[in-house]
DNA sequence: CTTGACCCTAAAGTTAACTTTAGAGTTTAT
DNA sequence: ATAAACTCTAAAGTTAACTTTAGGGTCAAG
């Protein structure tokens, strides 16, 4: 498919879709004797994962380092792309325990704070965040 | 405290604490005569908030609207507050399903790729995101 | 009582990630 | 065969989130 195909399907601008392959995100598979580029569906899954890792906070450069992770044994030792795999995992992992931190606060101010007896006051995201109001919630929904 | 300080226990620098001021995000607790900034240890747990809020991706604008999310009975109706809240915990819920998915296939890249027998061209965090390279995956590791 | 570390404001500069502009060639439907 | 729709490159412009600069007060120690 053309850029412009690519481009629907994926809702990137077409001026995006040319930005990233500057940026060495996204290389066309080829292109016509014309000069246009030229996608398959393995762009359109490349872009849908720079999608995902955009909006959990990755830059394009780490979402970069994240893409080129593959077991390449002639440029790369397999421990090398391991070492780079555990890092981002860890990163990952943080980034996980954070939202459920979050999620948990949030769920306290719908299920807890409106309606309830507690005072206004305490109904903030910042004190939900705080021990005391989720020691008592339910593990189900604490657990990551 | 003053602003040197929270920039020492934070880790923001004195110049980002004062734009955050300038975008609404972090008031100080009052100003000396002379003009000087005081802060207080909610504004250090504010600012907790707002590194993670960050790590995650959300824009401090986002991260202002988490903010204010309080049950203030004169301005916001309790429903107003519930529906806001209910919004944010659907985008970080969305959040954490991508971050299990690019999780789930880091390990299979750490487990299974390197020192497999499986062809390295397999071996990508995109190859890794497919289904029918995670369906026979161990089940505690995949649930969020 | 002055020197060095700290703080102030306002404005300009920087960086990442786009977006727009300008000018020109290509493809497709009528 | 020509107009509309699509594509190309290079360069300049934009926005969010800072960072730096310039010029000047404040405070604690010697």
């Amino acid at each position: 498919m053309r850029i412009g195909e690519l481009s629907k399907q994926t809702g990137f601008q077409i001026e995006t879709l040319r930005y990233y392959e500057k940026q060495g995100l996204l290389q066309p598979v080829s292109r016509t004797k014309s000069g246009y580029r030229e996608y398959d569906s393995a762009s359109l899954k490349q872009l849908k994962f720079i999608h995902q890792a955009k909006s959990v906070g990755f830059s394009l450069n780490e979402i970069s380092e994240l893409l080129t992770l593959r077991v390449d044994r002639d440029q790369h030792s397999c421990a090398e792309v391991k070492t780079i795999a555990e890092q981002k995992l860890e990163q990952i992992e943080n980034k996980i325990t954070e939202l459920a931190k979050m999620r948990d606060a949030l769920y306290v101010i719908t299920d807890a704070c409106c309606g309830g007896d507690e005072p206004a006051t305490s109904c903030t995201i910042l004190s939900a965040l705080d021990d005391d109001h989720r020691e008592n919630q339910d593990p189900e929904r604490v657990a990551v």
